[in-house]
RNA sequence: GGGCGGUUAGCUCAGUCGGUAGAGCGCCACGCUUACACCGUGGAUGUCGGCGGUUCGAGCCCGUCACCGCCCA
C-alpha cells in the first residue's frame, strides 16, 4: 500500500535510471502510440549552459519547458531529438581558471599558452558534468548519448570550416576599427557585451585658443577630459551661426600644442554645451565617424591597461585614465583654460563580465558582416517561415537586425576556438582550416617555404554557439543525423538572448544551409523573486533551484514553473508556490491511493463509450474537454493553461467531485454499476497519468507503476490522450452539473443554519416540473444523500412545513424542514439579503431589457439569456417571498 | 530621446470572440466522513491606475495622462 505523502527523493533517482536504461530519451525510436502517426521527427537543440555553470532557477525553467514539449511529442508518437551539449564560455570560463592560478602566486602568462589550456580543459573535466548531472535532476529527457560541447574536434571543426569559407566570401575580414577594450580582462568584446549604465558625472569646458587669435578661445565641453591629448579636431554644426567664421580655421590644443582644425559636422549638437566638440576620433565611437569623414588623424593616446601611452606628453604616461584625468584637469585650470565644471549625469559603457568602463580603441581586429548576413534573416521571419511566440519578439529581432553593425569577433584570451590565420613574415595573412593548408598556399605565393605566425586569437563564444543546431548534428560532414533534424522544431530561450544567440543562429543556419534552423522560436521571460527582483548573488536573493527540489521534489518545481510561465511576463518565483504544487502531487498520489484500495485500475480495451452511469459519463465528458483543451494550450505554447487546466481537473473535478460521487457508488451501487465505476476511475486516472506526465514526470511515473502490472512498460512511451470518440453525453453533463449545484446549495444552507455537520437531516425539493425532477432525483438519491449528507431527499407537493429553511437553485425550492433548531431571527435576515440581491438583479436586468436599442443590437441568444435569467429571478424571488411569509407566522 | 511591456481581490497573477470579473496563496468559520490535515466543507474581499471616446453593452477596442519595469541610443 501506498503510503499517506508523496516522498519525492524516494523515487526520482530509481525513475531517471530506469528511463536512461530503457533509452526512452534516445533520437531513432518511436514511443507513444505509433499506430497512430509517422514517427515524424521533433528536434529542440538546447541552450547550451556554460560547462563550468550550475543550475540557476533561469535553466530549470527554459529546460522545464522544453522538457514538456519533447516529452509530449514522444507521446505523439513523434522520433524526437532534444540534442544536449554545453559551451566552452570563452571569456567566462577563462576568468575562473584564472582566479584559481591567482591564489597559486601565478597567471596564464607564467604558466604559457599551452600549459594554460591544459589546465582549463582539467577545470572542465572536474566540473563540466556540474550541470548535466543538474538537469537530470530536474529530469530532463535529453537524447544524452549525443552530448556535444563547442570544443569537440566536430563542432571546431565546423567553426573552422564557418570561418574560411565566410573569409573567403569576403564576409569576415580584418580591419583597424574602433572596438570595444576591456582593459581588466585585456580583450575585445562586441557592443553586446557592453553595459550602459547611467551615472553622476562632470561636465567640463575649456578654452582652446585659436591659432591666429591666442586671447580668443573656442569653448568644448567634454565627459572625459583625459582623451582631449588624442584631439584631432573641433567639430561645430553646419547651421550654427555663432561659429560659422571659425569652420576652415585652426585652434591650438592646449598642453600639447599641436594646431587642430575646427570643422563643420552634424555631429555637433547646437543645444548640447557651448555646440562645439572635440573631437578624439581614436577614442569615441561618433568622433571616429567625425574623423572619417574630414579624413583626420586618428591618435591613440591610451595602452591597453587604459593608461597613457607614449602619444601623451611625457609627465602623463603611465597615469591611470582617471589619474590623468585629474591631472589634465588641475593643468588646465592653472592654464586658466577650464571655463567651468557643471555635474552631468552620462551613461557610461561597462564590461558586462569584468565590470570596468571598457574604452573604445582603435585596433586591428576580426569582424563579421553582419549586415549582408542579416538580410535573409529577416526575411525568413517576414514571410514566416520562423515564427516568433509570443509574437511580439518579433519587432525586438527586427530591430535589431535592420540595424546591426558589425560583429568584432576576435578576443584577445586564450581560452576558445583559435583564429585560423597565419601570418607571413611580410604580414600577408593566410586563412585555412589547417596550418598545413595555410603553409601550402604561402609557398605558393611565396614560391618556397617560409615561417608562418597564427594568430594568437580566438573566437567569440557566440561564434562557435551559433553554429550550434547544425553543427551538433555532425555538420559540415553529410551527416543521417543532419538530413532528419534539421531544420529544428523549436527553440527555446529567454529574451536576454535574442541578439547574443537567436539572431546569430539564424544568420549562420540560412547561409550555410539554407534553411531557418527553427520553424518556431518559444521566448519565455525571466525567472524573478517573489518581489519581481531579477535574481543575483549580490542581492542574495537566488533561490537554488537544486535546494527546492531537494525539498519538495523535481516535479513541484516543473509544475510551479509551468504555471507561472505566462506569455509576455515574467515569472515571480515564491516558495509558497512550489509548496502548493507539492501538495498538489500529494494530491494526486492520494486520489491513486484511493483507486488502489477500491480496486479501480486500469482494465485492458476497456471502453469508455460502453459506461452507462450518469457520474461516470459526466467524467469522461469532462475528461475529454480537459484533454482537448490542454492539448490545444500546449500547441499554443500557453504552458500556464495546460498547467492550471489540469490542476483544475485533477483537483475539483475528479478529486473533489468525481471520487466523491464515486464513493456511494462503489459501496451501495448495483454489482454492474460498481464494476462500471472502478474501470472508469482506473481508465481516467491513467489518462490524467498521461496528460501530466511531461510536466510532473516522475510521480506520475511512479504511480503508473503502482496502478497495475504493466509488464514492464514505462508512462514515457504511452500514447499522448485524445478526445476523439470519447462521448460526450450532454444530458449526463446537464444532470450532474445539477446535482453539483444543488449539493453546493445545500452545503451553504447547512453551515448557514448551523447544522452541525454530521447532523443527518431530511431534504425536501419542491421543482418547478416535478416529473423531471423526481425522475433525476430517483437516479441519484444516493448521490445526494452522501455529499449533502442529509437521511432521506424527497420531493415536496403540497406545502413546506413550517420552520424550514429554504433557498432556490434551477428553480427547485430546497427545503430543509429543522424547525427544531431553526434561528427565526437569522433565517429572516438571510431571506431578506437574499431577496435584496434578487431584486437589484431584477432590476438591472429590467432596466437592460428596456432599453430598445438593446433589443435591436445585442444578438438573439444574449437577449434570450438575460430574459431566462429575469425570470429565474423572479421566480427566486416568489418562491423566497412565500419561505418568508411562513417565517413569519411563526 | 526611440521602442516594448505592465497597472485586475491582502499578495502573486489569469481573463482567448466585447455580453453579470476568476484562480492559487493568505484570511474567517466549521470539521461528521477509512484517499489525502501537504486535507475537507462553507464564507468574506474588487473605483479592473485616472480621464475622455466608440458601442445597446468595455477589464477587453480607440485617444490621453500618471506611475512602474525592461530594451535600444
Amino acid at each position: 500500500m501506498l503510503e499517506t505523502t508523496y516522498k519525492p527523493a524516494d523515487i526520482e533517482a530509481k525513475w531517471y535510471e530506469t528511463w536512461e536504461r530503457a533509452g526512452a530519451f534516445a533520437c531513432g525510436r518511436r514511443s507513444g502510440n505509433a499506430a497512430r502517426t509517422d514517427g515524424a521527427p521533433f528536434t529542440i537543440v538546447i541552450p547550451p549552459p556554460n560547462v563550468t555553470g550550475s543550475l540557476h532557477m533561469g535553466h530549470a525553467l527554459n529546460n522545464t519547458l522544453q522538457d514538456i514539449l519533447v516529452r509530449q511529442a514522444r507521446m505523439t508518437g513523434h522520433d524526437v531529438l532534444w540534442q544536449p551539449g554545453t559551451d566552452h564560455a570563452g571569456i567566462a570560463t577563462q576568468m575562473v581558471v584564472e582566479r584559481q592560478l591567482d591564489a597559486e602566486g601565478q597567471s596564464r602568462h607564467s604558466l604559457g599558452r599551452a600549459a594554460f589550456i591544459d589546465r582549463v580543459w582539467t577545470w572542465k573535466a572536474q566540473s563540466g558534468d556540474t550541470i548535466i548531472a543538474q538537469l537530470r535532476r530536474l529530469g530532463a529527457s535529453c537524447d544524452w548519448s549525443r552530448t556535444r560541447f563547442t570544443m569537440d574536434d566536430g563542432l571546431s571543426a565546423a567553426v573552422r570550416r564557418v570561418f574560411v569559407t565566410l573569409y573567403r566570401e569576403g564576409l569576415i575580414y580584418r580591419d583597424k576599427r574602433l572596438v570595444n577594450w576591456d582593459p581588466l580582462l585585456q580583450t575585445a568584446i562586441s557592443d553586446l557585451e557592453v553595459e550602459q549604465r547611467e551615472e553622476p558625472g562632470k561636465l567640463w569646458t575649456f578654452r582652446y585658443p585659436l591659432e591666429e587669435q591666442p586671447d580668443r578661445f573656442v569653448c568644448v565641453a567634454t565627459t572625459r577630459p583625459e582623451t582631449m591629448l588624442g584631439d584631432t579636431a573641433v567639430a561645430v554644426h553646419p547651421d550654427d551661426e555663432r561659429y560659422a567664421g571659425l569652420v576652415g580655421r585652426r585652434c591650438i590644443l592646449p598642453i600639447v600644442g599641436r594646431p587642430i582644425p575646427i570643422v563643420a559636422d552634424s555631429h555637433a549638437d547646437p543645444e548640447k554645451g557651448t555646440g562645439a566638440v572635440k573631437i578624439t576620433p581614436a577614442h569615441d565611437f561618433n568622433d571616429f565617424e567625425v574623423g572619417r569623414r574630414h579624413g583626420l588623424a586618428m591618435i591613440n593616446v591610451l595602452d591597453a591597461r587604459a593608461c597613457m601611452n607614449e602619444n601623451a606628453p611625457e609627465r602623463f604616461r603611465g597615469l591611470d585614465r582617471y589619474e590623468a584625468r585629474d591631472a589634465i584637469v588641475a593643468e588646465l585650470r592653472a592654464l586658466g583654460l577650464l571655463e567651468r565644471v557643471e555635474d552631468h549625469a552620462m551613461a557610461l559603457p561597462y564590461g558586462d563580465r569584468s565590470g570596468v568602463v571598457v574604452e573604445p580603441w582603435l585596433m586591428d581586429q576580426w569582424f563579421v558582416d553582419a549586415g549582408t548576413l542579416a538580410g535573409p534573416a529577416i526575411e525568413a521571419v517576414e514571410d514566416g517561415r520562423t515564427r516568433f511566440v509570443p509574437e511580439q519578439w518579433t519587432r525586438t529581432y527586427y530591430e535589431w537586425m535592420r540595424n546591426i553593425q558589425p560583429w568584432c569577433i576576435s578576443r584577445q584570451i586564450w581560452w576558445g576556438h583559435q583564429i585560423p590565420a597565419w601570418y607571413g613574415p611580410d604580414g600577408a595573412i593566410f586563412v585555412a582550416e589547417t596550418e598545413a593548408e595555410a603553409m601550402a598556399a604561402a609557398v605558393e605565393t611565396y614560391g618556397k617555404a617560409v615561417d608562418l605566425r597564427r594568430d594568437e586569437d580566438v573566437l567569440d563564444t557566440w561564434f562557435s554557439s551559433a553554429l550550434w543546431p547544425f553543427s551538433t548534428l555532425g555538420w559540415p560532414e553529410p551527416t543521417p543525423e543532419l538530413a532528419r533534424y534539421y531544420p529544428t522544431d523549436v527553440l527555446v530561450t529567454g529574451f536576454d538572448i535574442i541578439f547574443f544567440w537567436v539572431a546569430r543562429m539564424m544568420m549562420m543556419g540560412l547561409h550555410f544551409l539554407d534553411a531557418a534552423p527553427f520553424r518556431t522560436v518559444y521566448i519565455h521571460a525571466l525567472v524573478r523573486d517573489e518581489k519581481g527582483q531579477k535574481m543575483s548573488k549580490s542581492k542574495g536573493n537566488v533561490i537554488d533551484p537544486l535546494d527546492l527540489i531537494d525539498r519538495y521534489g523535481a516535479d513541484a518545481l516543473r509544475f510551479t514553473l509551468t504555471a507561472l510561465a505566462v506569455q509576455g511576463r515574467d515569472v515571480k518565483m515564491s516558495e509558497s508556490r512550489v509548496e502548493g504544487y507539492r501538495n498538489f502531487c500529494t494530491k494526486l498520489w492520494n486520489a491513486a491511493r484511493f483507486c488502489r484500495m477500491n480496486d479501480a485500475g486500469p482494465i485492458a480495451g476497456f471502453d469508455p463509450a460502453t459506461a452507462l452511469e450518469p457520474v461516470n459519463r459526466w467524467l469522461i465528458a469532462k475528461l475529454a474537454r480537459t484533454i482537448e483543451e490542454v492539448t490545444a494550450a500546449l500547441a499554443a505554447y500557453r504552458f500556464n493553461d495546460y498547467a492550471n487546466g489540469l490542476y483544475h481537473f485533477v483537483w475539483a473535478t475528479f478529486c473533489d467531485w468525481y471520487l466523491e460521487f464515486a464513493k456511494p457508488l462503489l459501496m451501495g451501487g448495483s454489482a454492474a454499476a460498481q464494476s462500471e465505476t472502478r474501470a472508469v476511475a482506473g481508465w481516467a486516472f491513467d489518462q490524467i497519468l498521461c496528460l501530466l506526465h511531461p510536466v510532473v514526470p516522475f510521480v506520475t511515473e511512479e504511480l503508473y507503476a503502482q496502478m497495475a502490472d504493466r509488464g514492464g512498460a514505462v508512462l514515457v512511451d504511452e500514447a499522448w490522450p485524445v478526445a476523439i470518440g470519447l462521448p460526450i453525453d450532454a444530458n449526463a453533463e446537464a444532470e450532474i452539473d445539477a446535482a453539483v449545484r444543488l449539493i453546493a446549495t445545500v452545503r451553504t444552507m447547512r453551515v448557514d443554519s448551523n447544522v452541525p455537520p454530521g447532523a443527518r437531516i431530511p431534504l425536501l425539493l419542491r421543482p418547478n416540473d416535478g416529473g423531471a425532477m423526481a425522475v433525476q432525483v430517483d437516479r441519484d438519491r444516493a448521490l445526494i444523500e452522501s455529499l449533502a449528507r442529509v437521511e432521506s431527499v424527497q420531493v415536496l407537493s403540497g406545502e413546506p412545513p413550517k420552520g424550514s429553511v429554504q433557498s432556490v437553485c434551477d428553480g427547485t425550492t430546497i427545503v430543509l424542514p429543522l424547525a427544531e433548531i431553526i434561528d427565526v431571527g437569522a433565517e429572516k435576515a438571510r431571506l431578506k439579503r437574499e431577496l435584496g440581491r434578487l431584486e437589484d438583479e431584477i432590476a438591472r436586468l429590467n432596466r437592460k431589457l428596456a432599453n430598445p436599442a438593446f433589443l435591436a443590437k445585442a444578438p438573439a441568444e444574449v437577449i434570450a439569456t438575460d430574459r431566462g435569467r429575469l425570470e429565474a429571478a423572479a421566480q427566486a424571488v416568489t418562491k423566497l417571498g412565500e419561505a418568508a411569509r411562513r417565517l413569519a407566522e411563526l
